[in-house]
DNA sequence: GTATAGTTTAACTGTTTGGTTAATCGCTTT
DNA sequence: AAAGCGATTAACCAAACAGTTAAACTATAC
């Protein structure tokens, strides 16, 4: 069994240290809780990944390789920007169900380290502004859309987006809401968000 | 000279202290290298707060104390929605600028521990929605205001002013600014937001 | 069946770290 | 001037930690 096992420890180690580094993060991380999680001895992890900056880093790189895909959709996929606005907001809620803990490890981590993001960005399907910038010009002077610049539209997105999942224990607090309540919120915003955006930059 | 010291080195400590803290998180910061920052021995640390979790929970209350007034401003004075919103808008990232660390310190440690705010929420300063809650119930169904809940409508207004700074190494690599045209942007912002907000909830 | 090569482990190492201790320093009081 | 006391320090300690080593294990090739 140890050749096919092969493939399946690098895997069962790579997701025990997902768990661990994105709820700790890389300095809360533990190499032997990895090991313990991933039901393996702590020398296994040397012999896969050869220290735990690199171990991370491969954690980090997965990571980011599922947020760039969902940013990339608003960005150059042929919609409107009212169709954009709407199914970005829709299908993020459903994507941070499945990964919890993403957007904060993400932004926690290039925080701590913003070097980081420059070998992120020499790949090429990172994210770009450019073909967004081009249909908004457009859909502006078109008179659809009320002046705003591609740049603060994006952030918006994000912000509404993102931020409540970030920031979920102060909202919590702040809303007074447990965390039953607290989803269906977010189960709201699928809809709530894309309109609260389109109602402000849409001519009427 | 011992005596008069002694208000002084507290001080000093806690301020090298937040300086760590807030840059590094509790795992990522360093006794030594707090009392370095402060100019003291380590020990002196620990006689003047017990240990290291002590000492982060003082720096941690601090911050919270500074921010916390932030938002109840928004929450408790007497002015319209929309002026609220305004100098919500305006103000806060006035404030970031003087504390660019605290907004990603809180949300960070809070993630790592949620129940620490238990003991934040005993505090009769907490922000509190109930009031906010009122007014917009009364502007809305006076048809000055378009349907929201206040609570969606909090989370966004907090979303679309804290996040850009949250947010800032990611935000910064995919609108492709450096450190100046960001600052620019977050200028900008000042109006841009409150803008963003007031077009999207306000009957025409 | 045994040599080979990749996989896994137990035990160990050197260093970093939070925290302690006992001594010293310097001001104030008497 | 010396006793008293809070402030400060140097030296130390034990635990936790990332990383190493050398041996054992296991499937396959010959």
């Amino acid at each position: 069994m140890a050749k096919s096992k092969n493939k399946n420890t690098e895997a069962q180690i790579l997701n025990a240290a997902k768990q661990i580094f994105q709820t700790k993060g890389m300095d809360g991380a533990r190499m032997q809780e990895i090991a313990d999680k991933a039901g393996i001895n702590k020398a296994l992890l040397h012999y896969y990944y050869r220290n735990k900056q690199l171990l991370f880093e491969a954690v980090f790189k997965n990571a980011f390789s599922l947020l760039a895909p969902q940013l990339s959709a608003v960005l150059n996929d042929d919609s409107s920007i009212e169709n954009k606005i709407k199914n970005f907001t829709s299908n993020y809620v459903s994507f941070i169900i499945k990964h919890p803990y993403l957007p904060n490890f993400i932004i926690q981590e290039l925080n701590r380290n913003p070097e980081f993001i420059l070998k992120l960005k020499e790949n090429k399907d990172f994210p770009n502004l450019e073909k967004f910038k081009i249909q908004l010009t457009k859909d502006v002077s078109d008179g659809i859309i009320k002046p705003i610049s591609a740049e603060q539209l994006f952030i918006n997105i994000l912000a509404l987006n993102i931020f409540p999942f970030v920031a979920k224990p102060l909202i919590m607090a702040f809303t007074n809401t447990d965390n039953k309540s607290y989803n269906r919120l977010m189960e709201n915003r699928k809809t709530e968000v894309s309109n609260f955006i389109i109602n402000s930059i849409k001519h009427t």
